[in-house]
DNA sequence: GTATGTGCAAACTTTTTGCACTTCG
DNA sequence: CGAAGTGCAAAAAGTTTGCACATAC
């Protein structure tokens, strides 16, 4: 992921530009794996040494409320961001904290032409997410 | 809700049936909007003034483990819980903490046949939860 | 230059832990 | 009676806040 690109997103959301935004929003990118604050932090700490923890959640709030990531739902206390942003679902892991993108555009079809013709009384759907809980096969 | 039922859930499960476990269950129950740990204590509070708050974490936890509450996914660092234990889905707030229940046994059923045909290569799939993140109509 | 962002440390919130005491079966 | 559960208080884990200083534009 081209650093450019990444200046340019925040320059499009009216947002100054500066090293630890982009270097957290790289990292967002970079670790796919739905990272923790945390892990955001221990990899930015790598190029910034003197970033500070408060720097990042503040940040990541930024990025989230400007759409720029996205916070995963979990079922844990910890929050976890997505860099994709596009219509995509998730692979929960049963036995473990993994986390996977998963992409079916015939099965947002599926369920797009479902709420076509039933409608929820007393609530607009604006998003549809489905969480796919099971087991990866380790081999 | 009969207290006897729960008490059989609990025995069921081959635990121990305490006043606070089934104080706590009851509660999860009848706060019926996913409440928080918070929300649970202060509820059983009014009848057994002398729980502790970290005796709400162990029981939750306890019922969560023997599969007699969830967790509800949420984007919070609070946990909240789900006394429902059937398959069904969740009607989420964008504007606020509210989440509802969703029932829809249909979608349910076109959600199945997508992936009898569609096998998700390295995962087995298990249970399948939506998350439908929209508006409540507020009339 | 000025509004905005960052670093730091302290505070806050939610959850976990350890241990003596109590209770269920 | 003994194993398991509870209360309490302290600690841990994750996150937020306030403010002086630094930086983007």
């Amino acid at each position: 992921m081209n650093i450019t690109i990444l200046k340019n997103r925040l320059v499009e959301k009216g947002l100054r530009v500066t090293p630890q935004r982009v270097a957290i929003l790289e990292a967002v990118e970079r670790l796919h794996n739905h990272p923790t604050a945390e892990k955001i932090f221990e990899y930015i700490r790598k190029k910034f040494p003197n970033v500070a923890e408060g720097t990042v959640y503040k940040v990541l709030d930024t990025l989230v409320s400007n759409q720029l990531i996205r916070k995963v739902n979990t079922e844990k206390d910890i929050m976890r961001y997505d860099a994709i942003l596009e219509n995509h679902h998730h692979l929960y892991c049963r036995e473990s904290d993994r986390i996977e993108d998963y992409f079916d555009e015939e099965l947002n079809k599926v369920i797009e032409k479902h709420f076509k013709n039933k409608m929820i009384p007393g609530f607009k759907v604006e998003e549809i997410r489905l969480q796919l809980i099971g087991k990866f096969n380790t081999r």
